[in-house]
DNA sequence: ACCTGAACACCGTTCAAGT
DNA sequence: ACCTGAACACCGTTCAAGT
């Protein structure tokens, strides 16, 4: 016993999100994957369960992917950053970002992203209700964005109507934080 | 020659939609949808090229079953059923909807529902650049809320909840109307 | 401990043949 | 015109066996 391990999970994902932004979603099987790691299939279920296991994955490591704003940054501006950020994920990985809307937002990487949004709105002064509401809010709005233009939704779009749309809904958001912010009685 | 056809398009459909909802996407194979129709997987594909036809033809159906808001109401109060009725087709079907993002918004089910967010912002007196770009923003909100609730990201959040965050979600769509509106230069 | 060979049940799709 | 039988290449997954 000890064999030299040729893979590791990392490895498994890496060459699975490779495989899915080159060739597509459906080319991502284990064949395929243990093919671009010199490897046969069955060697990838001693580090994945199974393909729904790496699909999660694949996922999380998108997510992980997305930076998080500089912390010193005014929190209004961390919003937009993180929400740029994530589209720019979106567009980098248009095969698998869809996958982002289909489960449940509880992982490490969901997680990370998620508090720098409760910790902008809490520096503007919102009441823990409305920071968490308002979260659901943005992140929906936001990934149901990224998701449609990385779908093909508006594959009929040109990029600069499709940025012009992304600013938008930017100011549509701020509005809304602005409007919550007006209806907070704050403390002097 | 003249055999008496046993299936047709819509019954296919209807059959995979229905396989869909009761168990899961992963569960429509040709096989199962044959099986459902009483027929030879192979007969399917007389009323549909392929099985990405058919995924295809199984959206385009829920994208129909939206109801369309009464012409006679006020164009907010249409707006809004719309997207009422958009959510409620999502929570019927939350196995296919995400799809819905996957799919270019360019087929008479697509075409359908756009039409009556075109005119019912084109009542509220918008330019039609506006037009045009608020649909695409009221549209990704929502398909992107109903596509979120439907796929199971907001697994661990309770039905009030929801309902509270899409209606929130609907005066932060409203407000941006507004927005529009009051920038918009109108005939007297 | 890690990887492989062989095997299983299932998938989408084709093509010629039946009625 | 519509459906079927047989066949093909490919899937995910298991299990015992090799090093």
């Amino acid at each position: 016993m000890g064999r030299p391990a040729q893979i590791d999970r990392a490895a498994v994902l890496a060459a699975s999100l490779q495989l899915a932004d080159e060739q597509g979603l459906v080319a991502v099987t284990m064949q395929a994957v243990a093919d671009r790691l010199g490897v046969t299939p069955m060697a990838l279920y001693r580090h994945v369960a199974n393909k729904a296991d790496l699909l999660d994955g694949v996922v999380e490591s998108i997510l992980l992917e997305v930076p998080l704003p500089d912390p010193a940054a005014p929190w209004a501006d961390r919003l937009t950053a993180l929400s740029r950020g994530t589209r720019l994920a979106a567009l980098r990985h248009p095969e698998v970002f869809p996958l982002l809307l289909q489960r449940a937002a509880a992982t490490p990487g969901a997680r990370r992203v998620r508090d720098v949004v409760y910790q902008a709105l809490r520096e503007a002064g919102l009441a823990e209700d409305d920071v968490v509401q308002l979260e659901r809010l943005l992140a929906t709005a936001t990934l149901g964005f990224a998701a449609s233009e990385a779908g093909g939704r508006f594959a009929a779009h040109s990029t600069e109507q499709l940025n012009a749309d992304f600013e938008r809904l930017q100011t549509m958001l701020a509005t809304t934080i602005l409007q919550a912010m007006e209806a907070t009685p704050h403390v002097p």
